[in-house]
DNA sequence: TTCCGACAGTGGGGTCGCAAT
DNA sequence: ATTGCGACCCCACTATCGGAA
């Protein structure tokens, strides 16, 4: 197949608002994919490269080599490339990737050019990834669509599952089982403003546990075998020592925990995000990082135990599981709330967050108890609710938009007043603005703007935005040596002016102990 | 008919490791 | 030694489609 087939399909998708057409459309196009093709073509049409990442960014793709005239380029011919790329490393490796990536470049047409700078830079927006082209294989192939999701979600990868259900039919599905070894993706939780209000969601008996701030894990475990997963089922197993030497301690042989990796004090409180995720991100020197930072597990639910998988059994029977197989010590703190129409379990929870909190850590997650394990889904069954803090900040500068947000003035730079009436920058947002807010801040910003280089546009301080964020961190980058974290817009506030705007003192006040 | 679940898009800061300067 | 880049950790929020209610 040629690339250009592809490069023209994710056009047309890119431009069909319509989910159902982008399916058809994702559909009739593997549908025709060979044997050898299908492995490629599906997962470029779900944004991914069959090689994972291969360190090409921006920097070698910003100027590109004149299009090629007419297509030539196969699929196959393309992932071949990508693969020697993706092969050389080593000092003065740059120049010959460089070299190879412009040779790439150079024979793909203009529409085939935006499809390739899209794929390897992540960034595809054609409005369909992976969800959209899981159901468009499912079409193709005529198996029930949950599943191939399933599937999926339990091979941790489309790509498995694509050449199974070409080669096989429908029936291979059955393949994908839950496995020992194997990483599944994790079920994610979703927000909710209060604990009252996720309770009420929830609307039946219910976990609350500790929202731990480090990095989720899936540990699995196979007898003397243990093995580490990420989120993204990265395997960082060889960089937590601590966490093979926790697996090997319990009693079962076989098993697949979910939590979270933190570091404690002495006294108990846990260390800053930050701390564990450079820890989890040392690979050079592990055993000087370990020692620097240990870290501890702290599990919260079970996958598979007993020699069964339990995807599918409620929280309440796989935390039973737990409850046997981990040591209280390395569980996560909990209470339940067992009828949520009961006045008096309703503060023990409000109670429980506020105690979390104290403890020092990020907030609580509310779990219904009868909810099954839903891999890869951010599942209504979780609910996440953590503290949201508030600043009135001034706008300093904003940064021209891109995509749907192009023409529009898009990312803030926001900045607390000084004594001496200038501003410290803090941070930037892009989040929480309605398209009304997007279009009226476009307009108000330029009438005070002072300067546009093209790409960010400064304004005289003038404009006050009240916004919500989670904490502060430290920073190298911002003069007070400390940024918002999850910064995002909450309203204007035309009712005030720059003067009574929150200062720098009130800022550093406000962080946490 | 209205409501709501699931997706995709639009980017944020920090940290590490690697290659180039 | 320092700098820039890319990968990957953490992530919030809005708009939209289309099935559920």
């Amino acid at each position: 197949m040629l690339l250009a087939r592809l490069a023209h399909v994710s056009a047309t998708v890119a431009t069909t608002p319509a989910r159902s057409q982008k399916i058809a459309l994702l559909a009739d196009l593997f549908r025709s994919a060979t044997p050898a093709d299908a492995p490629i073509v599906i997962p470029y049409l779900a944004g991914r490269l069959p090689q994972g990442r291969l360190g090409i960014g921006w920097s070698l793709l910003k100027e590109p080599p004149p299009p090629a005239a007419e297509p030539g380029l196969t699929v196959q011919a393309t992932d071949a490339a990508l693969t020697a790329i993706g092969a050389v490393s080593g000092q003065g490796s740059q120049g010959e990737r460089k070299r190879l990536v412009r040779e790439l470049m150079g024979a793909a047409t203009a529409e085939e050019q935006r499809f390739l700078v899209g794929l390897l830079t992540g960034e595809v927006r054609q409005g369909a990834l992976d969800a959209i082209a899981v159901e468009g294989l499912a079409r193709a192939t005529e198996a029930p669509p949950a599943a191939v999701r399933r599937a999926v979600m339990l091979a941790g990868a489309v790509t498995p599952v694509a050449e199974a259900l070409l080669a096989r039919g429908p029936d291979a599905l059955e393949e994908f089982l839950l496995s020992v070894g194997r990483p599944v993706f994790p079920m994610l939780a979703q927000g909710a403003g209060s604990v009252a209000e996720g309770i009420g969601k929830l609307a039946g008996p219910c976990a609350v546990e500790e929202k731990l701030d480090g990095i989720r894990v899936q540990v699995h475990r196979d007898g003397p075998d243990v093995r580490v997963y990420t989120r993204t089922l990265d395997d960082i197993t060889d960089r937590l020592p601590e966490l093979t030497a926790a697996a090997l301690e319990l009693k079962d042989e076989a098993f697949i925990l979910d939590g979270e990796v933190i570091a404690l004090d002495g006294d108990g409180r846990p260390r800053p995000f930050q701390e564990i995720a450079g820890r989890v991100g040392s690979r050079v020197d592990v055993a000087a990082a370990a020692a620097a930072l240990p870290v501890s597990p702290v599990f919260f639910d079970v996958l598979y135990a007993a020699g069964q998988d339990l995807l599918d059994l409620p929280l309440a029977e796989r935390h039973g599981h737990l409850a046997r197989l981990v040591p209280e010590p390395m569980r996560v703190r909990r209470t339940v709330v067992a009828d949520p129409a009961d006045e008096a379990e309703l503060s023990a929870a409000e109670a429980f967050f506020a105690e979390t909190l104290r403890r020092g850590h990020e907030g609580i997650v509310l779990k219904d108890l009868a909810a099954p394990y839903s891999a890869g889904r951010r599942g209504a069954g979780w609910l996440k609710v953590k503290p949201v803090h508030t600043l009135d900040l001034v706008v300093l500068a904003a940064e021209w938009g891109s995509g749907r947000r192009t023409g529009k003035l898009s990312n803030l730079h926001l900045g607390a007043r000084r004594d001496d009436g200038t501003f410290a920058m803090l941070g930037k947002t892009f989040k929480g603005m309605t398209d009304a807010m997007l279009a009226w801040q476009t307009e108000r910003l330029r009438e005070i703007a002072v300067g546009d280089d093209g790409f960010v546009v400064t304004v005289r301080p003038e404009l006050v935005v009240e916004i919500a964020y989670d904490g502060l961190q430290k920073s190298t980058r911002y003069p007070a040596g400390v940024t918002l974290r999850f910064a995002r817009v909450v309203r204007y506030r035309e009712d005030k002016t720059p003067a009574e705007a929150d200062s720098v003192e009130t800022v550093l006040a406000n962080r946490q102990p």
